[in-house]
DNA sequence: AATGAATGAGAGTTCATTCAT
DNA sequence: TATGAATGAACTCTCATTCAT
């Protein structure tokens, strides 16, 4: 039965009100976490009916599921992009960089990610092992190899990732905590110099 | 009727149950979230009844509240013992490294704070604004200070501290993904070291 | 609009559609009762859609309706063709047959009906009322006849035809039951030697 | 949690209340099935709130299956009383009376019974095979064994025991129908009378 | 101090039916 | 004639909270 509906292929309206509903499910969800989300606010945010939102999806999972795998293609775009014939210093400051982008632009995004893991990643482990930990395992020989021809300081790979993670998506994550101590000034722009000092003098290789 | 309780000096057996729901409370918000826990579940987890653990509390924001409010204050034990007498270097690895150490001895504390704050912070933001950000404010003011006087490299006070607590608090908060990344290998002691020469190489002032 | 659709005649593809939703229904039906079956189950049975089907019915409520009001016609026909001037035993160990072959050719009609019956005939009680009644107490008069002129053994008319009834259309309507306590093997050849063997002891005039 | 509570001993009011919810149920499954009956009907004809209905039990399926439990001991016990010892025409009619007396005292039981087999036995057949089956086979083979002894006249002990079950539920099962053929007249007294004949006819062994 | 019993307010979901084309 | 889209009503079930003891 659904299988039918999403194997032709879909209408102007099916796809505008998918779009519609992930959007709003988007907010919701990053907002008030997956228990947290009810279909009554994605119904209100999106401007439709609850039984039509299950028309278009099986149910709240289904819309949580969706919006996780959307993200997480988008989400390692970037570290996906570490260029092995780059520069090493510059390739990792471009990537810290892009994310701290992708934290400025996508935040609900982010949240949305953050909340999963928090649980305990009971909706996304198998996607992370089988997609994100051979990806990372890649990313971390390249960085050793760096290292260990002199390119950048001697560093562990892993955690440089984990500490690159951290620090962006902070941005987005505790954002309602950065305000209350940053005030309206600007944020992103002062973390991204912050950011390019910090991992620079990190991995900066020293004569010693 | 509850000022009663908390004006009379409560028994050894109220002392016992409060903490036993809160440390049941505790496990459960932090794995769940703030909606995605039921007091059914507290109520097994402490081996109290439902209604019981409603004697002890108003209702279920009670809980949340009170143990938001405890851990605050363990929270910022470490940025509080900051000392401006101390070496400037030395006083922030320290920092780092009592930081970290919360995240191993503590991490479902952690991770109820974080979602707290991913949620917008709907129910601590009074106490971060009142607490928090002079707090904060008065060690970064110490910072700039160290950094003025030449005594650590040039840096934002503000966005220094943020990167040490999502630097350190990852390892709580997204154990669930740092656990599929690096295995059952040694995380935290690994992390120490990083984390020691990430900020050393970031805050050692350097001659030039 | 809806006197316009039976008064002019029906087309071929109407004709085609009513017999593909009507064979669809009475699976449905007779499988999960009334209230059990769905228009989504009958639409997909019969390659409908949904709205399709309610173009020629007006409801589900009617598609049931007619079912039972075509089950009936050919409910009561072996009862019809007992015929007075044949032979007593034989006429109707000839009906008791006919009911038995109309279990194992039409199961899924005698499961409908049986629904019907045992929810205390909503729908069809006035059918009963004004067709079966006055046909039952014809034969049961014509049996009454027989019995009286010593041409079969005697026994209540009524009570009979509830025995023929009940045994005949239990391996339709219990055929999950049967199959259970009797495996693969052969039901209703043994099962018409067995009702021939009953019905020809209990109505065999005997001197006495 | 709910093992908690059966594993204790249960109250006078859980007692009484689930004897009121049962007894509602049952009213309300045999009259519109499974799938047809609901937890509101139940509730108002028990005179409980919902979600106390669900305070006693887990779930709609949980009181159904509940019902079929408890309802296939009694059901049972009139064939596991036929007895080997007795005499053969006598334990049969026996049984055959004690089934009617069922129909009669117990209607519901029978229909809630048929509506189970009606729809394919989904949650009643393992009960039917682990304990039905073998309880059948055995009492099929004392009738085989009095029909070789020529104690009955020769029969097939499957189809007797069928004829029995049949001839004997449809008072409860079709009620409907045979009011409306039979009037406000006697039904079971002298269903009572028929069937004893009947079944006499049926097995008293012949000289012939 | 403790708990069995009860419930109002929703939660997610289903479904017969209607709308619009 | 046909269907994608939409919905109101109802359904099962959950849960924080209250009642009564």
């Amino acid at each position: 039965m659904t299988e039918l509906k999403s194997a032709k292929k879909p209408t102007r309206i099916q796809i505008r009100n998918r779009k519609r509903i992930l959007e709003a499910a988007l907010e919701v969800f990053a907002q008030h976490g997956y228990r947290g989300a009810t279909l009554d606010q994605i119904a209100e945010a999106s401007g439709l009916s609850k039984p039509n939102i299950l028309y278009y999806f099986t149910g709240k999972e289904e819309i949580h599921v969706t919006l996780l795998n959307k993200l997480m293609d988008a989400w390692l775009a970037p570290l996906r992009e570490v260029d092995a014939a780059g520069d090493p210093l510059a390739e990792i400051l471009t990537y810290v960089q892009r994310k701290l982008e992708m934290s400025r632009e996508f935040p609900r995004e982010s949240r949305l990610f953050a909340n999963e893991i928090l649980q305990g990643a009971p909706r996304i482990a198998p996607h992370l092992e089988a997609v994100l930990r051979p990806l990372v395992a890649d990313k971390a020989a390249l960085i050793q190899g760096w290292v260990d021809a002199g390119r950048l300081a001697p560093v562990d790979p892993h955690h440089l990732i984990f500490s690159i993670w951290a620090t962006t998506q902070h941005y987005a994550d505790f954002d309602a905590q950065v305000r209350v101590l940053m005030g309206d000034g600007p944020v992103f722009e002062t973390a991204e110099a912050f950011l390019d000092t910090l991992f620079r003098r990190v991995l900066e290789p020293r004569p010693d």
